[in-house]
DNA sequence: GGCCGCATGTAATCTGTTACATGATTCT
DNA sequence: AGAATCATGTAACAGATTACATGCGGCC
């Protein structure tokens, strides 16, 4: 139980976290999971440097703890695990839809992992997204129909309509996918 | 001629190199410009400290000068005004279209300016926009086709695919503005 | 011989955020 | 009396990026 220090995590290291918690790696692993173009991958990359000092954050934080694997000639692997309290940590945030910030990576790291606990965490999640979605976008159009048309502002939020439309539209072919994922897409 | 220190500057830098060559303004003037609700203010807004130092930064980069305005009693107003130097920085930048990372705030920042020009410089530059815009479009599909149906990494560039379409259609909304501003968008 | 892979990091740098400092004036 | 406005900044901290350091083994 190490003093809670108000541990904001990002969505990269709560990525980190649930990765960890599929199985125990050392850090180089995780860079070169990381660093393939497919899966979480291709969400983002962390640079080797980053990578290694936001293991040491979530170390000294207590929500990741390690082990000293000695290998005989090669430098000796320091092989992280999830402790029970970042394994709570990394539940809060898995179930718990993206604000707009994060929206990019946030969610769909979050998706990735929600899915891989089975279909029915992966609906929950698209459907309290989607609830959140439609919020901001009848906020965004109410704005954008609050300056009148003819003027430079309108076309700034209708921008941010369309990006969220997008993304609304987007979360529908999710859920179509998780519902039926061999053929869902081609129905779109 | 200061020795061109491979200045690069965000396109926050390159927004005040803009609205500096409307008109000189001093620090305070800025910010409060930036941080009403329309025009540039909408799309972003700087904390005064942060202000400063990128006037500073630019100040240094001889991108822009100061005259200090001593006024009776009140702290003495350090008045900046572009240098042709700055003025070329930014004429060069307003008609670049803009890459993916900071369409979103690079591009309507751009756009801002552009139309301020006047409408051949706007068109102007949604042309090239768009070109860039279905470009990326073009490679994202392809991608997205690469992984087949059926897994995650799909979504993640059907997310995008769809982000990128949502910029598109925009881009044609703002050339269907700028051509006929007063009753264009009503006709989308 | 030189580069890549393995596996760890540190140090320097840059950018941004938060908080604070100053000091007079005008609004409530 | 207290708050907000005017107008400038500095200092401390947080985050990411870049570059560098180590040291061995295997491949071309």
């Amino acid at each position: 139980m190490a003093t809670q220090t108000e541990l904001t995590a990002s969505s990269i290291e709560y990525s980190l976290l649930g990765l960890l918690g599929e199985r125990p790696m050392h850090g180089y692993e995780l860079h070169q999971e990381l660093s393939r173009k497919t899966g979480l991958g291709l969400i983002w990359t962390v640079k080797q440097a980053q990578l290694y000092a936001l293991l040491a954050k979530l170390e000294s934080g207590g929500l990741i703890a390690a082990e000293v694997l000695v290998q005989g000639h090669r430098p000796a692997r320091r092989v992280f695990h999830l402790t029970e309290e970042g394994g709570a940590f990394y539940k809060a945030w898995v179930k718990e839809p993206s604000g707009r910030r994060d929206f990019r990576l946030g969610f769909l790291a979050k998706l990735y992992f929600a899915q891989r606990e089975g279909p029915d965490a992966a609906k929950a999640l698209l459907a309290d997204q989607r609830r959140l979605c439609a919020l901001w976008l009848e906020g965004m159009i109410e704005r954008r129909d609050a300056c009148g048309d003819g003027n430079l502002d309108g076309l700034v939020y209708r921008y941010r309509v369309g990006q969220i439309e997008a993304m609304s539209v987007w979360l529908d072919e999710c859920l179509a996918y998780i519902e039926a994922p061999s053929k869902a897409i081609a129905a779109v």
